[in-house]
DNA sequence: GAATTATTGCGAACGACTTGCAGTAGCGGA
DNA sequence: TCCGCTACTGCAAGTCGTTCGCAATAATTC
């Protein structure tokens, strides 16, 4: 289903902006603040305004159709993933690498079995070195 | 040894900014957001600036005295701890636990044989409900 | 193609944080 | 105990990312 239609289905406009913001988020996977969104909407169309970007934005994520994290000094934006996806995050680069593992299955049932607490979502964070921002180089 | 000889001791002088904020931060282990502690800072004594509030925390976190974590909407600040400590966030009352366990060891462990990537520290949030947040009541 | 109204663009406002600078107050030496 | 040096503070202005109100615009319906 393509943007178009699930925003159609819902009862939402089709509008450039929107489109705009759809298409670079889903023409790679890699995490963006939204001034990285808003400066690659800019190359495609620099006459869409910064506030249509933000509210695309917020609009795909009460649709489920974008994840948010706090996971660095901004906010950035991504479609849509399980916890199980997690994220190495560069400290040089701030290149943001997904990583997938079961240990989260695991973390969550020891905290059920451990902690009166019930979890619902779980961020993981790692940051560090990526290969090509060793620290030995 | 106490925050004044700490500050003594790498030849930063000791301020009633610093102390308070220090005083604030130790008084009990919560997360708090940089304008929780100014509040908190300002019920000791309204005459301190935020600035000095922004400047402490700055310095406290290079001495690695307290942790900043970016995984909420603000960043939050706290005494320093391992990563094993992980929080368990309520999604309701906002109260946050910390949980100890070793499956972070496991998930560095893990990133370290599968991947290129060599982490440094790893921070993990659960949101979710605390016992007195159950869903059922 | 016209009417309806959701959405946009604009500019102003906001909140969190930072900065430059002049004044203040820790601290070490006399 | 006072003095001088300068690290630190308080203030006010500035920055940055984001949000808001509102009039204009354009996506949809008929």
């Amino acid at each position: 289903m393509s943007i178009d239609e699930v925003l159609r289905a819902k009862d939402f406009r089709v509008t450039r902006a929107r489109q705009l913001v759809w298409k670079v988020l889903t023409r790679s996977d890699t995490h963006r603040s939204a001034s990285e969104i808003l400066d690659e909407v800019h190359e495609l169309d620099d006459s869409i305004n910064a506030s249509s970007v933000y509210r695309a934005l917020a609009l795909f994520s009460d649709l489920d159709l974008v994840r948010e994290s706090h996971l660095g000094e901004l906010s950035t934006w991504e479609t849509a993933h399980e916890d199980e996806t997690i994220h190495l995050v560069c400290e040089k680069c701030h290149t943001t690498i997904h990583f997938s593992t079961s240990v989260v299955d695991r973390l969550r049932a020891e905290v059920q079995r451990d902690t009166s607490f019930t979890p619902t979502t779980i961020d993981v964070q790692i940051s560090g070195h990526c290969a090509s921002c060793s620290p030995t180089t």
